[in-house]
DNA sequence: CGATCGAGTTCTGTATACAGAAGCCTGTAT
DNA sequence: ATACAGGCTTCTGTATACAGAACTCGATCG
């Protein structure tokens, strides 16, 4: 059996009450209040299994243990990680609208097989996701989270310094997070997400990560940031994509075989 | 009992075979063939209750039969589609992903209600991505393409004339997603598509469609394509998102209530 | 020897059943 | 009269059962 990863049950599971609920604490702010409160962040959550299937799958996935174009048999999927078919497909209905899974009527659930052109659309969707990103976080850093971009920034450099490749994608990764949450749009944050899920997956395997120019670039993104310089920002981070676009598929007509 | 769409079952229902199957029609390609081909296309499909719930509940959600924030009954719903609740459920899980419904654990499923914050996000991401759409449209565009642009543009200047509102408001979607099928970029037509949905749901019930002003740009708009020029392209199509944006705001600001 | 047909098997699609949680209502005590 | 407590009802979450379609494999016929 599989181990489900219950605890990343993400902070989109939101747990408040239906209706405001008839007794009314506006006026008649009785005792327990206190108690109420400490005790409303329930410990045990129910943890529905669908959302720990739908986690576990997605992993899977990424990681490269199911491979692209596999059958996904769903009795077997409820074996491994021991539930039963039902989450299993509820699951899968919301791989299919990620993207990750195709599901063919009366067949089933197939894991998506990303061609090239599909990659390369996928940058550039990014690439303009990206750009926007900038361009709002230019409008909307204020000085702390300057504060907290060099210091990501720094996170790569040291990485980059010491060899430590999963760090350094791990770093690129939360720069970029960050960047977008800095961007105060939740639906660019989204997408976004989504995107470069899908671009990771495709990309990570067989292209390595770029190395000094990419965190110069990123020196230069901050500072036009800082600046609250949107256009300069969004300039620099359209090119930024672009080069690593370039960089992946120079990799990519070279072969793939570099390990 | 609501009557399901099924006619909507749309083209990414794909149908083929699991694998190439035995028979080696590499080599030995034998009669039948002209038959197979012809027989390829199922008249009769099997129709997967889900789809047909998915789409009968977002039209219901669109069309405003169901109201942000009401609770979705799962055994209700099943009743009224004349199906049982396990389609709906798998139904439920796809239109949380698409953004259509919250999903809040042991309690079920709520008609989304966007804020204004996320309907003013919602402008600002579809701004940049049709302005991405524009660009490659104007890149990829063959002289057909130009030719049934002016032919679009055509039915929107009509229908404008006679003050048909219905059918502009059509002309207008058909002229966006003819660019952007000519931008060919399947990834990028996804997402202006979900997009482009959510807005037209959350603006349309407030807001009357532009008027000459638009049709002028869209104009500019097809010679800048014509001439493949993306950056120009580009930009009108900036400015033309963000006029409508504006436009949006204003009727907003000025108050819902001018039927 | 190869293609076709048909029975058996596997898997999906759908329906139904059951357990547990959340909300609602009534009764009771202060 | 108000607040709390308990049982009752409703609904979700999950599991199981069953029908039908698709695939597999072997037998038969050309």
């Amino acid at each position: 059996m599989l181990t489900l990863p219950s605890a990343t049950l993400s902070a989109a599971t939101t747990w408040q009450s239906r209706r405001p609920s008839r007794t009314r604490w506006q006026n008649g702010a009785t005792m327990r209040e206190a108690l109420t409160a400490a005790a409303s962040r329930r410990v045990t959550r129910p943890a529905p299994l669908r959302q720990a299937v739908y986690d576990a799958l997605t992993e899977l996935i990424v990681s490269g243990s199911l491979k692209p174009g596999q059958h996904l048999v769903e009795a077997e999927l409820a074996e491994h990680l021991g539930v039963s078919r039902q989450p299993v497909r509820e699951a899968l209905q919301r791989l299919q609208t990620a993207g990750w899974v195709d599901l063919r009527p009366a067949q089933g659930a197939f894991v998506h097989s990303p061609t090239e052109e599909e990659a390369a659309q996928l940058l550039g969707v990014r690439a303009v996701l990206e750009t926007y990103s900038a361009q709002l976080a230019a409008q909307h850093a204020k000085p702390e989270d300057i504060e907290r971009l060099w210091e990501l920034q720094q996170d790569g450099v040291d990485a980059l310094a010491e060899g430590d490749v999963e760090r350094l994608v791990a770093a690129n990764t939360a720069l970029h997070e960050f960047i977008t949450s800095v961007a105060d749009n939740a639906v660019l944050a989204e997408l976004i997400s989504q995107v470069g899920q899908k671009v990771r997956w495709y990309y990570t395997p067989i292209a390595k990560p770029r190395g000094k120019e990419a965190w110069n670039e990123h020196s230069q993104l901050i500072k036009a940031i800082a600046k609250g310089d949107a256009d300069r920002a969004g300039e620099v981070m359209r090119k930024h994509t672009e080069r690593t676009t370039d960089f992946y598929r120079k990799q990519i007509s070279a072969g793939a075989s570099q390990g």
